[in-house]
DNA sequence: GATCCACGGGAATACACGGATG
DNA sequence: CATCCGTGTATTCCCGTGGATC
């Protein structure tokens, strides 16, 4: 596969003055032609094979640490395999290759916002069929019925994918094995997650587990500067750059664009074209770490995302306690909630890991308070929610 | 009219400390 | 000394209400 010439971007306005393009690094967009992944799509692929035989795979879980690419290659995958797709709600639709095996559906479904068992079938039947599904109105049971009954009519069956099984906030691997046991057996399933097969039930009903490695230190190098070769002689991010970045990121995709992103960003902002070396520095400072995914954060729904960006934006005194952070926020005009509620998104945000607690030693006075800070790149968050 | 879910509010529980009690 | 109690704060838990949607 040629990746190079393959890999398509969406542009995002403003390069007319020859700015850079941040969405080029943005961690969240994932490339149709995932670089440095091939040997995985490989082994992808050869699992899903039968489907191209008008066959249902058997059920997967792949595996895999944060940032090894799991959702890109997953979503490319997916999308490729969907396009060949000949049927849908259960009619079978003109395929423009001739002579070929009608081929089964490929659904994908996020479970960080299909976080309910309505969330569920209401995320596979959005996927599955071309019309609109209800979001409201309609009883879960009535779904439920509805799913199975659409599902039931595929001829040749569905591939679900699940992502994102048993982080903070998402469907637990328990939960999704109840979800699926109540799907028709034109069904087979893949969860994509990032425990261990070892220590999560659901392989129980897996035939296979598909491990995702994390990149190699040379292959996130080929993924930093894949996606900053923007087409033209230009070159946003310089080589020793590129490594200096994917060294500090240790394997993680997402940290490594995470910081990619903030050093183009600095570099934009003094209108210049191409990162330089203290761009770097800044940037891997300004990456936390224990950052959790942004793709987590932007799942969020809109007034958590809005509490969000206010605690990013507060001075370190105003978040000595969670009262106070509070307090702050609510003063905050674009925060339209009340204090209780606010305080409860917090305690909810820290539960998931977006924004962590720190114990502050004790004042003397009652239980002590804990200090809130921020779990995620906070210049990526702004840029791209700015857009939205 | 029915449904899901986001909000808001408040009750219940946990924790830390100092002082009282056995 | 060990334990209990009262006070003050933090944290968790739960449930009713209402908006948006079908």
């Amino acid at each position: 596969m040629d990746i190079e010439t393959r890999v398509r971007r969406r542009r995002t306005g403003g390069d007319e003055r020859g700015l850079i393009d941040l969405e080029a690094f943005s961690p969240v967009a994932h490339v149709p032609e995932p670089s440095s992944r091939g040997p995985t799509l490989e082994r992808l692929l050869d699992h899903l094979d039968p489907a191209l035989d008008g066959r249902l795979p058997p059920n997967a879980y792949v595996h895999g640490p944060f940032g090894a690419g799991k959702t890109a290659v997953v979503q490319a995958l997916f999308d490729h395999l969907g396009s060949l797709s000949t049927e849908q709600g259960g009619a079978f639709h003109t395929t423009t290759r001739a002579s070929t095996a009608p081929v089964p559906s490929f659904v994908t479904v996020d479970a960080r916002t299909a976080d309910s068992e309505f969330g569920f079938y209401q995320a596979v039947l959005d996927g599955f069929v071309s019309d609109a599904v209800p979001e409201h109105g309609v009883g879960t049971s009535e779904l439920r019925e509805r799913v199975h009954d659409q599902l039931s009519a595929a001829t040749v069956g569905v591939v679900v994918a699940v992502d994102h099984v048993g982080e903070p906030g998402s469907l637990s691997a328990d939960r999704l094995v109840e979800l699926f046991a109540s799907l028709p057996s034109t069904v087979a399933w893949l969860a994509v997650g990032r425990d261990p097969p070892a220590e999560v039930s659901l392989t129980e009903y897996t035939a296979r587990s598909i491990r995702i490695d994390r990149y190699g230190r040379q292959a996130l190098v080929d993924v930093l500067t894949t996606r900053a070769d923007d087409g033209t002689a230009r070159r946003v991010l310089a080589y020793d750059h590129a490594r200096r970045i994917a060294e500090w990121a240790d394997g993680n995709a997402h940290h490594a664009l995470s910081a990619a992103f903030v050093a183009a960003d600095r570099a934009r902002a003094d209108d210049r074209p191409a990162v330089s070396e203290a761009d770097v520095t800044a940037a891997i400072r300004a990456v936390p770490r224990q950052s959790v995914s942004l793709g987590r954060v932007l799942a969020l729904p809109e007034n958590k995302r809005r509490v969000l960006a206010s605690v990013a934006a507060l001075d370190p005194e105003e978040r000595t306690s969670v009262s106070a952070t509070t307090e702050a926020v609510v003063a905050d005009p674009t925060v339209e909630l009340s204090a209780s509620t606010v305080r409860r998104f917090l305690y909810e945000l820290a539960e998931v890991g977006v924004l962590e607690r720190v114990q502050m030693e004790t004042t003397g006075k009652g239980r002590p308070p804990s200090r809130v800070e921020v779990r995620f790149p906070v210049t990526v968050f702004r840029r791209l929610t700015d857009r939205q």
